[in-house]
DNA sequence: CAGGATCCCGACAGATACTG
DNA sequence: CAGTATCTGTCGGGATCCTG
């Protein structure tokens, strides 16, 4: 068991890299799934676990699922909403969730032009976990920063 | 109702600068938490919980927790679970979850020196939601694979 | 309005060498 | 063994301009 880190990873879209296809033959794949023999994973860096991991773990793909619970939002709702976010990152990030197929995409032909976004059902069983995660953060946020002010008293300005 | 990205992320730790004390006042901080109007967040980018958030979903932290499910683990054994971490990687890491409570290190004063991560308390309550996010990538692999390939048929090798 | 295309800077992370 | 220090290349991502 050992969690291989995948780091050139095919997530371009805004640059013109070559998409570079998966590595690794399907037995290859298939061998390096997530595995409880008691309590072992094996999470290798080329196997799809980590691979949608590194995707969906990222700055921005778990702020766009939650806020695009139940709602549908059009492309500027959704940069408003997630404040910080640049128009390029906006783009990239639901990208790559409708490419994952967790995010729909719906163009209408019309003038200015109107691009609805909405959660697949795959991405709506993402919902709950990625709530969970958020939910965590807010019922532990006092701890955390407790935590930090215990750590930075102790470790005195590194 | 804003989600507002934060960049500038102390999080360095091997880099040596200032570790940029958290803006704001408490107030300003207080005030941004997540909240549930009927169905609104309230995520700036300054807010703790959106900076705890970019702290746990990051490319490694996710799967160091899950690894230290149950187990203490010393520095080497970690990197040798998470293939393809740098030991520099782990370094910041493994800090900046000590720093936030999650993971206590503990070092013991011999020779050859022998340094021991497990989660906290704190960092156990962590630990379901953790699971339960690559459970849904465990689970969901398949379908991800095939939204993929549909999407890359569809969109002709951009 | 919803992005695509470019330019470009600086943080992130790998490689290597050194140390207690 | 468990790091730290440094050097460096990469690329994430912001800013800006352009288009249908």
């Amino acid at each position: 068991m050992t969690i291989v880190g995948h780091d050139q990873d095919m997530t371009q879209v805004g640059t013109s890299t070559s998409p570079g296809s998966l590595e690794g033959t399907e037995a290859e794949l298939e061998a390096c799934r997530f595995e409880r023999d008691p309590f072992q994973w094996d999470v290798r860096e080329d196997c799809q676990v980590r691979q949608i991991l590194d995707r969906i773990a990222d700055k921005w793909s778990l702020l766009v699922i939650a806020i695009l619970d139940e709602k549908t939002l059009r492309f500027g709702e959704l940069g408003r909403e997630i404040d910080g976010i640049s128009k390029r990152m906006l783009t990239v990030t639901l990208r790559n969730l409708e490419r994952d197929g967790l995010v729909r995409r719906t163009v209408y032909p019309e003038v200015p032009p109107r691009v609805e976004y909405e959660l697949t059902a795959l991405g709506r069983t993402l919902l709950g976990t990625t709530q969970a995660l958020v939910a965590w953060t807010e019922e532990h946020q006092d701890q955390v920063a407790r935590a930090r002010q215990e750590f930075e008293a102790a470790n005195p300005a590194r």
